[in-house]
DNA sequence: AGCGTCACCCGGACGC
DNA sequence: TGCGTCCGGGTGACGC
């Protein structure tokens, strides 16, 4: 599932380009939607309609937000679960699951595949509108410990949730949650407001650590989601129940908190502590 | 107000 | 082969 790190390799390949081609500079002349549904965007008539015409200039990632500026507005995608966004020459077959192809003036377009159907698109005049209730990003060069102590103190809920509220803090999610607290050596359940200021140290340095972790291997290729990353192949405890812990061999243990599997190393992540 | 819980969206994977 | 169940990110409804 395509969190901060997948989201940054894709929107780096699609900015900085991938195949020879790259998306700056290069304007939509028409779209293909099988996508009757979408939330928070118009009309499939109304969409092709309004991305005819317009030039990328520039894409990015905000939190799991893949941002492509337009000399009019922008066009965001969330992949969710298992999406994936790549560029392809209009003559490639189309594959199973890519419900949303939009055409380039060079011949090529950009592929929006998608088996579960979660992700979502978003044509708007204004990106703050989706962007503007999103935290900070943790690896940010001016996010540091003290801004993470700052989100944290006073709030009497679990880190787990806590970390993978997008409005707390932008781009964890499941994986990089339970790999940052195994870093950190601190339970899921343990209280933000509970946390030490050696504790956040930790933690701080565990987040960016493991994040990284995931952006130095491409990412991690899990399910139908994002393929190409290596990362899947290094984690300390995501679906690794049973399995030893890294550091000291107990065994990964199992536990669902607010409805989301969660995994750690009961020596290493006491609850008391 | 802030938080937890739950249902929902969807299709692949898996167990029986 | 086929059916039921689980999984999971984010949102929104609801309750405390």
């Amino acid at each position: 599932m395509p969190e901060l790190p997948e989201v940054e390799i894709i929107a780096r390949r699609l900015q900085a380009g991938q195949n020879g081609i790259a998306l700056p500079g290069h304007t939509f002349v028409r779209a293909s939607l099988q996508w009757p549904r979408q939330v928070g965007m118009p009309s499939a008539e109304g969409f092709r309609r309004r991305i005819r015409g317009r030039a990328v200039q520039r894409v990015r990632r905000r939190g799991k937000y893949i941002v492509l500026d337009l000399d009019r507005g922008a066009l965001l995608f969330h992949l969710r679960m298992s999406g994936d966004l790549y560029l392809q020459p209009r003559e490639a077959p189309v594959e199973p699951h890519e419900h949303t192809r939009l055409m380039m003036e060079n011949g090529w377009e950009l592929r929006f595949r998608d088996v579960r159907k979660f992700g979502r698109i978003y044509l708007v005049d204004d990106p703050q509108i989706l962007l503007a209730r999103l935290g900070p990003e943790p690896l940010d060069a001016d996010f540091r410990p003290r801004d993470l102590a700052r989100l944290l103190a006073k709030r009497r809920r679990a880190l787990k949730p806590a970390l993978m509220d997008q409005t707390l803090l932008a781009g964890l999610g499941n994986i990089y949650t339970d790999e940052a607290l195994h870093r950190a050596r601190l339970h899921p359940r343990r209280l933000c407001s509970s946390l030490n200021d050696e504790e956040i140290q930790r933690l701080w340095r565990a987040i960016r650590a493991a994040l990284r972790a995931g952006l130095r291997h491409n990412g991690a290729s899990i399910d139908a989601a994002y393929r190409g990353g290596g990362f899947q192949k290094h984690f300390r405890v995501y679906r690794r129940t049973g399995l030893p812990c890294p550091s000291c061999g107990t065994p990964i243990e199992r536990i669902v908190l607010t409805q989301r599997s969660t995994h750690f190393c009961p020596a290493c992540q006491p609850e008391d502590a």
